[in-house]
RNA sequence: GGGAUCUUAGCUCAGCUGGGAGAGCAUCUGCCUUACAAGCAGAGGGUCACAGGUUCGAGCCCUGUAGGUCCCACCA
């Protein structure tokens, strides 16, 4: 029979036992069975830098419970896994790596750096799937995959391929984002523009031929005066017309250089002069663009000036700055400083401020393929949850540039091209197509690019990539498109925006139709938890003290979706704590179904409260699976929680205690009562599994030594069977009048208002039974015919009750507060008063509603017959309580 | 500069299309009661930021104000 549980929950043990006889079971595994629905998710892939942090715990949460979920239902549910190569974030920590073993990056070469990179993979690149598995996720690891490997690699050439072919991917000399530190182009998305405190150097430059006559402007960045090719006014500015077209000398460098006229100046801004610097502004690049300006390059890669710079060559570019304003003060061309903060761009993962630079990187053209993407919220091909996050996915596509791929990295893919060294010819070809000869001149002389692409390159086509695509796999045919992308919204841009435009643009269609946006973890304070603050707390840690269960469950429950939320330890107990009372409840079940052999009662047998439990759990499965459906998952398992807790424990369960003690004299009702425990508790446990797969997995197994797995059981689903209204609205009615008695032992201690409402309680039928076996002071008080009840000076009301009489007459029995319970009459009138005040308010309420046409027209009939009941309560209420008053 | 979002109990936050203000934690009271003290039974505590408006009815819809947060953006 079932076997004994230990007197608290303790996760340690049991939950790696129950992962892995999951695993070794094959449970997370999915084919293709064309007699089953695909349900599909694609993990996002965690870098093989990565630990598992907060951020990962509630995505893979997220994602588990959906899969859990739709796999009870009967889908055929994939959640393919990998991991990502992260080609600067791994590239930067192998170099740290062999720093600390004195190796260079450069000394290794190419191949040799890349063997460290493959080392670092076969390393670390599984750590985060083994910290992932003790959350409890059911990820498909057979399929595992890795943005690196053959498949996706051949993918990557594919697209690469195509989009060179069509047009769409070029390379070009643009200005590009350059990181200093990490030397490599980035993408916008990749730069942030924080605020910082800086100043705004007012100089001039003299006009030549005019000795004595400048021009004044002011500049944040006084070093990038070295690259200055022009000086530009607005072309309506009346203060410069006549400078147009004249040469202004450049400092240091003495080069004259044109005085130009470009609607871009802002007359109104300063003192309505621009220095124009090509090479070093996004701007100035245009503004050169337009005036065929000369683009000179002041910086080295490593953002000293170089032989550009003249004298200030080999300096770097903070030193450079304080010595030119230095200077220039010395020759009477700085006129001021004024302090003046503005946003710098600084690169995501070193925070070194980056420089615009002209260089020749390669690009895809995303005016065309952003279109598809854009469509997709319109088409309701794609749908964001919440939904107002399509304002800001489709707000960053409407501005969309194009998209800077090429890195100058070496851990990566390496981008396809060759280049003829002898005639220049540029081919673009798969690998196994690469060109050993020049179709243009002949020689042999090719040379793949240099450099690597973009890591979301390859992480664009994840959805489809991992099923075998290009190959026209079974899998790509049957789970493609995926269903839900789980993510944050800090990645919207950089992943959620190339997902989509790769899917239309390779496959013809959205690679999934909805995309369920999270927020950030933060710490108790509401602060980002980051590795610099030392804040963040390790999930493993947390894992470790409450079980994965209780960490799944604070990271579901109390916040909205797509909003951040704040760790709590206290939340974590909490979730602690509700692990342990399931565990409780299902330990005393489980005590009394030993050694009892139950049936399925008939109908007959069961109590009300039997059906009462039955037809909320059966309501329950409805309402979960509703929110489920809607992705609303933090509101569905608050549910589950609340019915277990609040009516199956607080309520059921000591109910039908008294039943179960006297099982020798009455087995029929005993066996009613332990037949609807365990069916609740089996469904509840069902309902509860996606969210707390492991506690429900032991409980569930325990329960039903025949089943195999609470994982691969059938999702409860609503049966018109158990739906009792009655005794739901019985039962409600009964916890009203118990309410605030259930704990008293001893007849003395219940105050007369009660004992009048318990009276009535437990003359009525069937709640007598109850009753009186929860309450067992109340035996007594059950076989009494009548009580007397205070009310008014002598006024002593007795309130006799029949068999029959049903209760719905009585809850207002609380309003004849007994005389000898009150302090005084004053205290009384306040009650009465504000009670009368209360009652108003709904009086009003009541009458609006049903002389609204549109109420009345529009509402279901039984809505309205509802509220002219109300509205008849109330009205007698208020009679009685204006009654009570002119007593007084 | 543009956009999003928030303001509800002491704290952190729920509150779905308008129809009787909620949870967790904290506080207070009483309980070792035979599943659970990681528990049980209760209590207190809110002009739902402010001002208008729509409505029979507003935490929810509209307008404005104040304050906070976040994202985007090339004003030198």
């Amino acid at each position: 029979m079932s076997k004994e549980l230990a007197k608290t929950y303790d996760p340690s043990g049991l939950e790696d036992r129950l992962y892995k006889k999951w695993e070794d079971n094959g449970y997370f595994h999915a084919e293709v069975d064309r007699s089953k629905k695909p349900f599909t998710i694609v993990m996002p892939p965690p870098n093989i830098t990565g630990q598992l942090h907060m951020g990962h715990a509630l995505d893979n949460t997220m994602q588990d419970i959906l899969i859990r979920y739709k796999r009870m239902q009967g889908y055929n549910a994939l959640w393919q896994p990998g991991t990502d190569h992260a080609a600067i974030a791994t590239e930067v920590k192998v170099i740290e790596h062999l720093k600390k073993q004195g190796i260079d990056k450069a000394d290794l070469g190419r191949e040799g750096f890349l063997d460290k990179c493959w080392e670092w993979r076969e390393e670390y690149g599984g750590r985060i799937i083994k910290q992932l598995k003790k959350m409890g996720s059911s990820a498909d690891w057979e399929r595992e995959r890795f943005t690196m490997d053959e498949g996706c690699s051949k993918a990557v050439e594919e697209v690469f391929v195509k989009l060179y072919d069509e047009g769409y991917i070029y390379k070009g000399n643009r200005i590009i984002n350059w990181c200093p530190v990490c030397q490599t182009s980035i993408s916008d998305a990749e730069v942030i523009h924080e605020e910082q405190a800086g100043h705004f150097w007012h100089m001039k430059y003299e006009i030549v031929g005019e000795p004595g006559r400048y021009v004044e402007f002011a500049t944040t960045r006084p070093e990038t005066m070295l690259g200055d090719t022009a000086v530009a006014v607005n072309p309506d500015d009346e203060r410069y017309t006549d400078i147009v077209g004249k040469t202004v000398m450049l400092p240091f460098m003495n080069r004259e250089i044109p005085v130009i006229a470009d609607e871009y100046v802002d007359k109104e801004f300063g003192t309505g002069v621009v220095k124009i610097t090509p090479a070093h502004d996004p701007n100035d690049f245009e503004v050169g663009k337009r005036h065929d300006l000369p683009v000179i390059n002041i910086l080295n890669d490593d953002a000293t000036i170089n032989e550009n710079g003249g004298e200030f060559a080999g300096m770097d570019r903070y030193e450079a700055r304080d010595i030119i304003v230095k200077k220039m003060d010395e020759m009477g061309l700085l006129v001021g400083i004024e302090d003046y903060s503005h946003n710098v761009g600084t690169h995501d993962r070193c925070k070194t401020t980056v420089e615009p630079m002209v260089k020749p990187q390669w690009f895809v053209a995303m005016q065309e393929l952003a279109k598809p993407a854009i469509e997709a919220i319109e088409k309701e091909e794609l749908q964001f949850v919440p939904k107002n996050y399509d304002k800001t996915y489709l707000h960053w596509l409407d501005n969309i540039r194009d998209w800077c791929i090429s890195r100058q990295l070496w851990w990566g893919h390496r981008i396809p091209a060759y280049y003829c060294q002898d005639c220049g010819e540029v081919v673009v070809a798969r690998s196994e197509d690469a060109p050993t000869v020049c179709p243009k001149c002949g020689c042999t002389h090719m040379k793949q690019d240099e450099d690597t692409l973009d890591t979301w390159f390859s992480s664009a086509l994840w959805p489809f990539s991992t099923l075998g695509w290009p190959e026209k796999t079974e899998d790509v045919d049957y789970f493609y498109p995926t269903d839900v992308l789980v993510t944050g919204y800090d990645i919207i841009f950089f992943w959620v925006v190339r997902m989509v435009f790769s899917g239309y643009a390779h496959t013809g269609e959205s690679p999934f139709n909805t995309v369920l946006i999270h927020g950030l973890v933060r710490d108790d304070q509401g602060r980002k938890m980051s590795k610099s603050l030392g804040n963040g707390i390790d999930p493993l840690e947390v894992i470790d003290k409450y079980g994965a269960d209780a960490l799944r469950l604070t990271l579901i429950t109390g916040n909205a979706p797509g909003n951040d939320m704040r760790f709590y330890w206290e939340r974590v107990e909490n979730s602690r704590n509700f692990a342990n009372k399931i565990w409780n409840a299902s330990r005393f079940i489980m005590m009394n179904l030993d050694g009892v052999d139950i049936k399925e009662p008939a109908d007959a047998d069961l109590k009300p409260e039997d059906k009462w439990i039955l037809s909320l759990v059966n309501t329950l499965a409805k309402d979960v699976t509703d929110n489920m459906d809607k992705f609303e998952l933090g509101i569905a398992v608050q549910k589950v929680y609340d019915f277990i807790w609040d009516e199956f424990c607080d309520w059921y369960i000591e109910i039908v205690k008294p039943r179960m003690y006297k099982k020798d004299e009455d087995m029929v009702s005993a066996n009613a009562a332990l037949w609807t425990l365990k069916t609740v508790l089996t469904n509840a446990l069902k309902l509860l599994h996606p969210y707390m797969p492991f506690i429900t997995e032991e409980i569930y197994c325990t329960l039903h030594p025949e089943e195999e797995s609470i994982m691969i059981s059938d999702w409860p689903v609503y049966t018109d069977a158990w739906n009792f209204k009655a005794e739901e609205a019985m039962l409600a009615h009964v916890k009203d009048l118990i309410k605030g008695t259930r704990n008293i032992r001893t007849e003395m201690d219940v105050p007369p208002s009660r004992k009048a409402a318990l009276l009535i309680a437990a003359k009525t039928a069937d709640v007598a039974d109850t009753f009186t076996k929860m309450i067992p002071a109340y035996s007594t008080l059950a076989n009494a015919s009548s009580v007397k009840v205070a009310s008014g000076d002598n006024a002593v009301a007795e309130l006799a009750v029949s068999d029959d009489a049903v209760s719905v007459v009585i809850p207002d029995a609380v309003v004849y507060m007994p005389l000898e319970d009150l302090v005084d009459f004053e205290k009384e009138k306040e009650r009465l008063n504000k009670e009368k005040a209360k009652l108003e308010k709904e009086l009003a309420r009541s009458k609006g509603m049903l002389s609204n046409e549109k109420f009345l027209s529009k509402a279901p009939e039984a809505k309205v017959a509802e509220e002219k009941a109300k509205l008849e309560k109330y009205e007698q209420m208020m009679a009685e309580v204006e009654a009570r008053l002119a007593s007084l």
